[in-house]
DNA sequence: CGCGACGTTGATTTGCCTCAACGATTGTGG
DNA sequence: CCACAATCGTTGAGGCAAATCAACGTCGCG
């Protein structure tokens, strides 16, 4: 148990020594404020109307966030596999009620920052700024080219985008998880992926 | 002349100020590092290819981000008018070229911070890491929502939506470049503010 | 004044959705 | 360990939201 524990807190700290170098006794302090959570497939630790009290790093699994809008339809913003971040950030970053279904994919292993311990950590170890803003600024330029991504390709030319960038991704995701975020019906995502659309030339 | 540009760092500093508490020598030291720069209606302050070297706040005028496809449409990413920031954003923070143009829709006055300075002030005064990163995580969640709203909603609830939140912009920018932010053509938008769409019930 | 940029309107087309029905796979309780 | 249900993916037919195309009105500006 506590080997296991060890080996989660470890790529954590590896993850953050990508970005900024901490001394021991930093470590020490910053892994002292994180918990670690096991999720059972299908399980929610975000659901509406509930405020996101965590931001959650997934070591194994994978998660989605996703929106149900009033027709009862499904749109999901994220997926995190191995090494990414999840929560609904809009709840979290302002400690308001979420709007968001934030769910495991597969049985997976969180690491969890309340939200509380993270201004905390960041008035204590100054350093966790500069590591928010990178993340956040990466996450951010990421966002701003898949909204482009939206805006400016077919339902076509998304797919293909996302298989070339995000292989793994593909592979581990349901096809109607995969559909909402593509912005498209699961049946066209299933004819795309059969060539059952009829081009020209 | 000097009185002018008083008035632009003073509401430059107020807006610093919403977020972070600054000395007096502080300030002189940011200001030290800033440039102001007037650009006229149609001008563009990065275009493709090159690298974006500043982030540029707009004091007064207003401004749009936006990538022209390989079939020569425009989508628009951002819009800036009085009290925003603007720039190619991956570009700036990756120092990498550029893939869209940031253009002037008016005669517009800006504050423009360089890449290395930003580096060089976040370093010599942290608060700064901590601005920088509060403002990225508000344009991100921003931007979270415009993405889940062009997934979820039609054409015409978009519209709706954007008139309901920002009925200051919509009267500042030309139709084109609202229709491309929005997601429809030109037509359709026209359509839709002239009622010219069939409805049902 | 005349040209080019911008917006409007109607006719037509199309990319993608919806609906419906049917396989395949997974999970679960008897 | 099988039966059966539920969930997930596939396929086709038909429909609609929004794009495209085309033509014209209008305004601002050189």
């Amino acid at each position: 148990m506590q080997n296991e524990h060890t080996e989660v807190y470890d790529t954590l700290k590896k993850y953050i020594a990508r970005h900024i170098q901490l001394t021991e006794e930093e470590e020490r302090y910053f892994v002292s404020l994180l918990r670690i959570t096991m999720v059972k497939k299908k399980q929610c630790i975000v659901q509406p109307d509930f405020i996101c009290r965590y931001r959650s790093y997934v070591f194994s699994g994978s998660m989605r966030a996703y929106l149900i809008d009033s027709n009862a339809q499904e749109h999901t913003i994220a997926f995190a596999i191995d090494d990414w971040w999840i929560t609904d950030y809009t709840s979290y970053i302002f400690q308001q009620p979420a709007t968001l279904f934030v769910e495991a994919l597969e049985e997976t292993v969180l690491v969890q920052l309340d939200y509380n311990a993270e201004q905390l950590l960041m008035e204590t170890v100054p350093k966790f700024e500069r590591f928010f803003r990178i993340i956040t600024q990466r996450s951010f330029a990421f966002l701003q080219q898949r909204m482009l991504s939206n805006l400016s390709m077919t339902a076509e030319q998304r797919y293909e985008l996302f298989m070339n960038k995000y292989p793994q991704i593909s592979q581990r995701v349901p096809q109607y998880a995969l559909a909402s975020y593509l912005g498209m019906s699961t049946e066209y995502l299933s004819k795309l992926r059969n060539n059952r659309i009829s081009k020209k030339s």
